[in-house]
DNA sequence: TTTTCGCATTGATTTGAATCAACGCCGATC
DNA sequence: GATCGGCGTTGATTCAAATCAATGCGAAAA
């Protein structure tokens, strides 16, 4: 943590060989990038990682800044934005755990990462995480098929936000939280929301009040119910009409 | 061509072992993934490749369909979009000389590919490519980094979407064309706009009548001078201002 | 040459979401 | 247990962009 400073916050916590666990019992490594590597490779890669935890609302990196360091997601929620001079801001995305940060491995973020609840990550130093890809092909294979992932969900986003309504928007952000926390343990039809309201209106782009009223309205015709810290999905395939898809 | 028919429509017309001069003379090689190999490499991919070419209005593949083949833009102008059940489309990218599609290298289209202009690529069929890709790491990095760069450009443009005034995503585009257009050749301060005000619209997310007022609006005011297929950057600083960036 | 048609522009009007404003709720702090 | 501040909801109003509607214009077809 160290040396370029990026990775140290006052609100985190680096515990080094302290993991209760090896990657080899890791929850998310099969949905990771890690799911590619064998044993011993796994060995060498816990070798160069540094199990980190952040506060809610601190911050992982900044938009623009060196890009020290590389994490994968274990436990909790990140929210990835841009912003203008003028204080608008775009959320590109939610990460969860199972989710790698860093991922194009350019020398710059291109956006700011911030925990959204208590977060835990495997944060690798950019440096050795690209000596350690550099023999390994397949392991680069998959960082690329994630990749391209990526930007598959980014061309979703783009055709979300230039032409979907609100309705529509909120909709297909609900389906797809459900889908992605599907992904990770037992499907459920309530979805947790951890973040702010601002945060959703910021993701989807719309103003707070308009998300409010889209899920009160959505709730007033028994499809969603809004519970605290999330919404159970009453009428998951009437919210899929409502997508647009 | 040809097995699976993805590549072939009656616009196109395949050239192999016709194409006037080699990659090695290539002059969009040097911005585009073939950049990072070498001769004897390249000789190796000349002679996977297709040279064809495509009229305008041609498609190239379409969302969802089985990725047959992988393209290298060597001409032309080439739009990339996704389209809603209702029409409504979101153009999430124009192609031009050097780009790549397909650099994610899945197994599907996330998206269509239509020629605006006519247009020449270089076409692999994707299982070739894959194999020839498959001892060449650093070709596969050149991938990611391009794919990097895609994900950048997909932020950049989220952030336009979800957050940008109609004055600031048509400014932000004119601005943005010519950086690209800067790239491939001598820069200019006449900016061509080879597809339509239609394009144009489901590119930023507006309507066709909001972005004919709005550049009438830039040139009333001096900032532009509409031409015939282009306009002219009169004040590419105060249009730079006019971005929020 | 005239007609047609696709594309772009311009004006009038509407509208979906933003803005402005108030209030309610709850957990933290004193 | 009173006060405060952050967050979310709800209502009233405004506004930027969409929609509706004409018109212009140039290239292709008749």
């Amino acid at each position: 943590m160290d040396i370029n400073g990026q990775c140290t916050t006052s609100a985190n916590r680096t515990c080094k060989h302290s993991r209760e666990t090896g990657c080899a019992e890791c929850s998310v490594r099969l949905v990771s990038v890690c799911g590619s590597l064998e044993l011993s490779e796994l060995e060498e890669l816990e070798r160069i990682s540094h199990v980190t935890a952040f506060a809610p609302k601190s911050m992982l990196f900044e938009q623009g800044a060196l890009a020290g360091c590389v994490f994968n997601v274990t436990e909790g929620v990140v929210r990835l934005y841009k912003s203008l001079p003028d204080g608008r801001r775009q959320i590109m995305g939610f990460a969860l755990p199972g989710d790698f940060l860093g991922l194009a491995l350019m020398d710059r973020y291109s956006v700011t990462a911030e925990a959204v609840t208590p977060v835990r990550v495997c944060r690798f130093m950019r440096s050795s995480f690209l000596s350690y890809v550099d023999d390994k092909p397949h392991l680069l294979k998959r960082l690329h098929e994630f990749a391209g992932h990526e930007l598959s969900l980014a061309q979703d986003q783009m055709l979300l936000l230039g032409r979907k309504t609100a309705e529509e928007k909120v909709a297909a952000f609900l389906i797809n939280l459900q889908a992605r926390y599907g992904r990770l343990g037992p499907a459920s039809v309530t979805v947790p929301l951890p973040m702010s309201r601002q945060d959703i209106a910021d993701y989807l782009g719309l103003t707070i009040e308009t998300v409010s009223r889209t899920l009160t309205r959505l709730a007033r015709e028994k499809i969603i119910l809004v519970v605290p810290d999330g919404v159970r999905l009453l009428s998951a395939e009437r919210l899929d009409h409502l997508t647009a898809a």
